[in-house]
DNA sequence: GAGCCCGTTGCACGCGCGTGCAACGACGTG
DNA sequence: CACGTCGTTGCACGCGCGTGCAACGGGCTC
């Protein structure tokens, strides 16, 4: 064991002695002539350290370039500050900024994100190993994919946990969710104020359940304002491309509509987009459509979609607080957050004859 | 010290004893009864354990739910396997694909992402302080910003480090860039041979290196070609509302072009639709655009933008590649790896009576 | 049967840090 | 002057794990 004592790993002679080993607190306190502890409880906020005793570790903290090791203080503390952002398909513009506000928002806090990205229909025993193996503070879940099995698992070793646009969990798991009735409702309304009375949906057929809830207050919302559903239109999935095949699929249909609610912006590009490019059909002349989420591209001069705004911003907000809430009780009784959600009218269900 | 000493924290009672404490190798061990080496040694690959030993051992671990503590292991064995993804810009699709499959190509060689966002023009201090703090095993640095801070620290304190697209520091740092001078005069090409003579350029004016070479790769591959470049035009940030600036720019110039080269996709998404919802002006047929990235978008039937295809999968794998080879060995020289870069040709410089 | 080799095992130390506990000293009070 | 108070400091232990080192024992060779 001789070589294993100080010093170790001296640096090859010759070559400038640029970092031999990162400096630790006892490097720090021999060098301030203090003992270790007086290092430690000048980095600990709160922790009673005389003043000039501070100054001098200060000093020689900062000659030797020493930063508390961050791993070695979470084993100590038996608390990592690390939150796992368990998230698929980020491709989407919405999951992009969410995730991309969510991890801000945490590094805002003092926590540190931890991507555990994850792929729909993968095994997701690996991504509960991950969050066990690093002994994650909590996980924030904002994937398509039913996260039952994470939130089994999490549960059951009592990891905090949240989940966002998944209310179906609620009471049982915290969640943050867009307020999916008024959603629904804002849509209906701004179809029905364009002059739809023929209402298409396109969506994927496998829906999660926010989208399910959104549609259904969509749907009594059309019963209500006398609108016909005369259609259900399918993509294979919840992006572009399932747009493209939504549109096809209503196509094919041959059914007349003269108004449609894509279940998110995403799709609804690309439902757009092959309306346009193979068809003489208009919007919003001859078809009105209304999506959800309001991601940057919805607002594009090629685009310009009356949606329902997501706010992002809120949602990271509202997700990293029901965290920490959760971390600070793990006893409380579960929450549900629910944010709102408004109505962003654009060219898309602009009526005939008003200004675009 | 009294109550630090076994069994901390017992249950309430009268709850159940669910996750009273997280196993520990101390618990499989005794369990198991075998030391703790032996659990050790059984989660360690090509450590010495007797068959027997070893499946004793893991039937007790997977009674008690164990799982190794990586922080713990990390502490030990000096090396966190955690690698730094330092990254701005995520709203660009193609950035967003870069950094998710770097993410996923850590992963399957058994690296961790650590995230660490940064903003444009920010103080960079906090992101090297990270980078110590957790004692990262490396860093891979995708942000258009100049990263000579961090670059500067890290060799500095020794953190193995990898550039992506950042060809300037070739030789003090590792680097992976696409060939810009092929894509340069790809582009050229592509414009050439639908017929243009007076080219503009479109982009940021403080544009990165990156940016800049491919740009003169492109300018000199007009002048050999006999192409004239006619003007420059700018929006103030490499974006859609970039592009949608730099055609404003274009129009208010009043300058009679052909072709014009933008610098990546993502900014000629927002010139296009600039130009066609303002202007007359149609694309391809009165004026050829190609750009670089070849993002998702690019393909969308609104854009379809013949561009210069940069293979994120490639960059990403050559990324992890050359950071893994610098771990391995901090001594070696700085590699410089060039990813191939394809011509993807579109609707956006379709020659008239071509099939579109 | 003696000697040797080698796979396996347990001990004990260290990784870098936080923190209870007790010792210490300066100060204020009676 | 004696005593109590309180802010400060150092000691030592623990967080969970990897791993040299030495001890052990079974199988083989001569």
């Amino acid at each position: 064991m001789s070589d294993r004592t100080k010093p170790p790993a001296e640096p090859i002679a010759g070559r400038p002695a640029k970092q031999a080993r990162v400096a630790t607190a006892d490097d720090v306190a021999s060098l301030a002539g203090v003992s270790r502890s007086a290092v430690s409880r000048t980095f600990t906020p709160g922790a009673s350290v005389a003043p000039q005793t501070r100054e001098r570790v200060l000093e020689a903290a900062e000659a030797l370039g020493y930063r508390v090791n961050f791993l070695a203080r979470s084993l100590s503390q038996q608390r990592t500050n690390l939150v796992g952002l368990i998230v698929s398909d980020m491709d989407n513009p919405f999951r992009e900024r969410l995730v991309d506000q969510i991890a801000r928002a945490l590094i805002r806090l003092d926590y540190r994100p931890f991507f555990l990205p994850s792929s729909p229909d993968e095994d997701t025993r690996h991504l509960i190993d991950m969050v066990l193996h690093y002994n994650l503070s909590g996980a924030i879940v904002t994937c398509d994919a039913s996260p039952d099995a994470i939130a089994e698992a999490c549960a059951a070793q009592g990891v905090p946990l949240v989940l966002v646009n998944k209310p179906e969990a609620a009471g049982r798991i915290d969640n943050v969710s867009l307020d999916a009735d008024k959603a629904g409702s804002l849509a209906a309304q701004a179809l029905c104020e364009a002059g739809c009375r023929r209402i298409g949906l396109a969506g994927q057929r496998r829906h999660s359940h926010t989208i399910a809830l959104r549609r259904d207050a969509f749907l009594r919302a059309c019963a209500t304002r006398g609108m016909a559903v005369v259609g259900t239109f399918y993509g294979a999935a919840q992006n572009y491309e399932g747009g493209l095949e939504a549109a096809r699929d209503f196509l094919g249909a041959g059914i007349a509509l003269d108004g449609i609610y894509c279940a998110n912006d995403y799709l609804a590009l690309g439902f757009l987009d092959q309306l346009r490019h193979t068809t003489q059909l208009r919007v919003p002349e001859d078809l009105k459509l209304v999506a959800c989420d309001d991601i940057p591209q919805a607002e594009w001069l090629s685009y310009r979609l009356t949606t329902i705004r997501q706010d992002t911003a809120a949602l990271a907000k509202a997700s990293v607080a029901a965290l920490i809430q959760r971390i600070a009780d793990p006893g409380a009784p579960h929450s549900q957050t629910v944010v709102d959600v408004t109505l962003v009218r654009r060219e898309s269900t602009r009526q005939l004859g008003e200004h675009g």
